[in-house]
DNA sequence: CTGGTTGCAAAACCTTTGCAAAGTC
DNA sequence: GACTTTGCAAAGGTTTTGCAACCAG
């Protein structure tokens, strides 16, 4: 699966007249590899497995050539590093403030709210790039059930 | 602007005990004066006029104990410094990545996505720190007249 | 007085950049 | 061979931390 879909994926690139380097392929090949989002350090991590010599500050260039060319994106799913995935993976991140905890949602929830913010202010809503940050189910309960009245919160202090 | 709000700030804090020193008293005040959020560096140059003498890590360790006491929160609008205004100031904002424009959206826009959230995931969504990226009016005109067709062609696999 | 806070400096952290060497087509 | 890309090192910007002096209550 992953092996045609790093074909498809080079040929592309090829396609339109890209080099296909070394940086690349092993960036996208660990990309097509990961199931879920790597950061550029963890990239670098599994890179240097196969290709030693390849440098972290190739990782970021090559990541934003890449990012340029709409093969990959990349999201922040709160403090920290950026994480990156390849575009056709389109999922949006539920990130949880309290555990950390990072749920994929899918992206019909979001179509509403794209439209809304279409509509009324022509904008046009990226809406993957930032995580929607909150509390987990988990969490959320331990929150409303104990100290801290989380739901009194919403209504504004 | 609102004195009010300032000596409501002081005496919530003080009834919980909580010490009021100089950095605390001059980072409520600026923030109560800034009608939008402020970096942690804004806030320190803006501190800095009136008490010399207060260092960028108090800033940034005041803004955090004010954050766990509920008083001030903070939020990532796009890449660049974290901007920091107080818990009662409740609005959405919409962040052009292109221009950097930052337009109000109304909360009632976001109400839809967070019902959907909370039905299927459990996941209490907090929408005041939810920064939205993508692209204003004017900007989403321009890439999508021509100037940046080359962003089209990325029909990626 | 006493424990929480601050000032300072230094580091941690993630990411970008200048330049020469290397690689791709 | 021409042009892009990489490796290296060093810096960039933001935020955190150790420790001693300091201050509010």
């Amino acid at each position: 699966m992953s092996e045609e879909r790093l074909v498809a994926l080079f040929d592309s690139l090829r396609s339109r007249g890209e080099r296909l380097t070394t940086a690349r392929r092993a960036l996208l090949t660990a990309l097509a590899q990961a199931d879920d989002h790597r950061t550029a350090d963890e990239l670098a991590a599994e890179v240097k497995d196969a290709y030693p010599a390849i440098h972290r500050a190739t990782i970021y260039r090559t990541l934003e050539t890449l990012r340029r060319l709409g093969v990959v994106e990349h999201s922040h799913l709160g403090h920290g590093p950026a994480v990156y995935h390849l575009a056709d993976d389109v999922h949006h991140h539920l990130v949880c403030e309290d555990c950390g905890a990072v749920t994929e949602a899918a992206p019909s929830l979001f179509t509403g709210l794209e439209n809304a913010l279409r509509q009324e202010y022509g904008f046009e809503m990226e809406s993957r790039h930032f995580a929607v940050t909150g509390r987990c189910r988990a969490c959320a309960a331990v929150a409303s059930g104990g100290a801290s009245a989380a739901v009194e919160g919403l209504s504004g202090a």
